[in-house]
DNA sequence: GGAATAGTGTCTTTAAGACAATATTTT
DNA sequence: AAAATATTGTCTTAAAGACACTATTCC
């Protein structure tokens, strides 16, 4: 039988989550070759001893970059060819996360190799290999599933009002969305639990929410916001 | 920096078609080890030299084993682990694909180490590595796509009838489909083409179609069948 | 003409969009 | 009380479900 070479393999994950009403991207400044001094996503090899799946892999990276585990995490895509890297032939499986910025934000701030960039923030900086491309294609897949879904609120604090997760969604989608859309999708799914307390802000102060264990798989079967 | 050896890297695919009402899944009998005898996906390792992609690799190994590419491919998943092969940490990465069965049928019956097998029997032969699950999780994205595209189509012949599929859409979804919501579709979307000739059958003859080009990427923001 | 299958009309149902109205809080 | 925001009421709209009815084609 034939031999042969293995591809290069990584594992990279798209971390989003919201600042200032944008959408942000957690990037990593290189600090090896290639594309030194470059930004890329979160990612590495796969450390054949510790990690049991790609999904630890994924899970570990961001945590090093983060201090943080992100509380979702789902497969993306995965991109592989000859030119992606010029160590050669190369296989990178992307995934993608939300987290909330604030949880990260400590950790971050403290080193200067770690930095969210709002999406248009991203044409004014280096981004290594094709993690411009990759990041594209995670950013219509949470479009996506901002349509049929709560996914974008685990990129909210633990606890937050329907008001924060309805910005939230419009950030994300990028249209308007009905107020009565989102009350309607929350009692009928049973995707958020109400928490006790309130919120404290300028008017009415509003009930505080958390997402249920699972939320992320339960999905409407029709899409919003169109 | 500390040296990482790769996992081993495959490219399997998960080929559905439907035959006598039931859906069935390309799979062929694998002639070394592991798992020598048993039945596994179609795939392979990557040939560095030959494949511009993963995707490339795909095709390479379903026209090995068919003869013809088929209409629709798409990444599906990765599978991932030091369990799942027994020479050591190993990927896979996991397309789906469907095509006609006749189209094939020339080619595979001329070979007994490739064979269509019905969904109901696949608890009676044995299946390599962890391809039976990988079947299933392709069950489910080919089950869900049924339910808001028209991909299903890409199993039937290069021109078929509306009631064809209809009837592969419910074999595919497991439920009646009300054959209105079908035509409304097709209407409103474009996603076929009408072709000269009409269907030749027991009653009234049937306008036939043909799956228009990126009819795949035509998606419906609403699910049917449920 | 009768059987069989294809295709259409149309009423109902479901869930989203629009937007006004009411309810709570904060100041 | 006024301002601000949260939540609900309710009418409209879009697209699917149900199912009867009409249209063709084969025999």
């Amino acid at each position: 039988m034939k031999e042969f070479k293995n591809p290069l393999f990584t594992v990279d994950s798209v971390l989003f989550s919201i600042l200032d009403d944008e959408i942000c991207v957690l990037l990593a400044k290189r600090a090896i070759e290639p594309f030194i001094g470059s930004w890329g996503l979160a990612g590495g090899f796969v450390d054949l001893d510790k990690d049991a799946s790609t999904e630890i892999t994924a899970l570990r990276k961001l945590k090093e970059k983060t201090s943080i585990e992100p509380p979702f995490l789902e497969q993306l895509q995965t991109f592989s060819g000859s030119n992606r890297d010029p160590r050669g032939w190369s296989v990178t499986q992307a995934y993608w996360a939300l987290m909330d910025r604030q949880k990260a934000e400590v950790n971050i701030s403290t080193v200067d190799d770690v930095k969210w960039f709002k999406l248009s923030e991203l044409n004014d900086v280096p981004v290594a290999f094709d993690h411009r491309k990759i990041i594209d294609v995670a950013l219509n897949r949470m479009r996506q599933k901002a349509l049929y879904s709560f996914i974008p609120a685990y990129c909210l604090p633990d606890e937050f009002t329907i008001a924060h997760l309805l910005k939230t969604l419009e950030i994300i989608i990028g249209t308007k969305i009905q107020p009565r859309s989102i009350y309607r999708r929350i009692e009928s799914s049973g995707a958020l639990e109400e928490v006790e307390g309130k919120s404290k802000s300028k008017g009415r102060s509003a009930k505080l929410y958390r997402v249920a264990r699972g939320a992320e798989k339960i999905l409407f079967d029709r899409n919003i916001g169109l």
